[in-house]
DNA sequence: GGCAACAAGATCGTATACAATAGATGATTG
DNA sequence: CAATCATCTATTGTATACGATCTTGTTGCC
């Protein structure tokens, strides 16, 4: 849990801090550094951020209303572990929100619009090709946000971001094959049907595509064998 | 602004007192009890509830993470103003969300599911017949959530209550005829609907309904005059 | 008379200190 | 030897204190 600091280094401005704080514990989650069940303790992370306890309880908080940690009074935090119903869930609302999205981006898609895409799939294909999988991962859900944005819903956007960095842990606990390959491509088909403005081949692929994503989970079992921090500690 | 202490009064438990604040102020927003723009000042929130200004800081982040609240660094928090363009995103963010999720709820809906909704539905027809327009209102709110949790959705019931949350704010700024009886029809309808079983009935209802509602809108212009804080005070 | 610079006051941002609770450790007893 | 209970430590919950920043009222100058 000590290569967390990321972006921690230099606290040059006094801005907001507790944003950046979780920021970096949202990416960390996202790039699977922290995994689910991993406590978060206040002072812990107080330390590594070089902030105090005021700023972490804000920033766990912001995260726990993401459904990124869990909070027990009195206990702590813990990034958060989702169960199969919740994993469903999060599945049907992007089920429910992201393919009439991907419409809305086809018909609004800029060529700048299509130029991100490309890059963050490109670069996406970069971490994967060297081994970073927990940054392809992240870069692969900030895809389905960009789309979002494109979109140019932001309501829908927030709601999305939270899902799927919710679908992070879930993949996390659930994922079933190793080769995340798969899906790249059909983050390709989805920018060719977006750069052709076409909306209703864009909704059919991403209604697809999460259907793929669900499929290669393994949502019929107990949670996976949720990690405690001695387990954690003891694989190593 | 000083007859908001409705569950304030006795502090008797030391339960979590953050989310005691934050629901107090939620609600008293859904009843347009504290309008758009109303400053939140902290000291005053934490006089008016017996609190520190950390538990009320909590609670006013736990606010503006759902929108309903504005932070504006080193000024303070505000009431939001959702602009016309929040005040669409939201509606079509429902307009994604709702209609699919009667359809679930009519698919699972038991007798006892009905029987809240009924009692739920009598409650607002109470409030209005006495001219309590903000509990009707609160309630009007209460009704579609109430949907979405038999649709036994919570992801999804989590992100409509923050949709009609924000709607509420988007009422008290852009509200056109002040006869709100309109609806109350619609929401019979659906419990109809709902009890019947009938999926497909309540999704094309809750469509129908959402853009009733919209349409009750006037979005075509500015923000309907914001009101600022002296003239919430001129008005008394 | 209007505008700009300055000072005073208020409010927020953060840190720290104290109180309360949960969990662990060890002793004691059946 | 196992189980139970008391104490003790570690961590969280809350309040308060101090410093930073913005707003506002005033003053002086143009």
């Amino acid at each position: 849990m000590n290569e967390v600091r990321t972006i921690a280094g230099k606290n040059g401005r006094r801005a907001p801090r507790a944003r950046e704080v979780a920021d970096s514990l949202t990416r960390a989650i996202h790039e699977h550094r922290l995994g689910p069940g991993m406590k978060l303790s206040e002072d812990e992370v107080g330390e590594i951020f070089g902030v105090s306890r005021t700023i972490v309880r804000a920033a766990l908080q912001q995260l726990s209303h993401d459904q990124l940690v869990m909070i027990e009074p009195h206990r702590g935090a813990f990034v958060a572990q989702p169960s199969v119903r919740e994993a469903r869930e999060v599945f049907e609302a992007r089920a429910l929100l992201e393919p009439r999205t991907a419409r809305s981006a086809a018909e609004r898609a800029t060529p700048a619009d299509i130029a991100i895409l490309r890059r963050h799939i490109a670069e996406e294909h970069a971490a994967l090709a060297e081994g970073r999988d927990g940054q392809a991962l992240r870069l692969s859900g900030q895809f389905h946000l960009d789309i979002a944005r494109i979109a140019d819903q932001a309501t829908i956007a927030e709601f999305i971001g939270q899902l799927v960095s919710r679908s992070s842990l879930v993949i996390a606990l659930y994922w079933r094959r190793r080769n995340a390959l798969c899906e790249s491509h059909a983050h390709d088909a989805l920018v060719k049907a977006l750069a052709e403005g076409d909306g209703p081949l864009a909704e059919d692929l991403m209604k697809g595509h999460l259907l793929d994503l669900l499929s290669s989970l393994d949502l019929r079992e107990a949670p996976a064998q949720p990690r405690s921090l001695k387990e954690a500690l003891g694989g190593e």
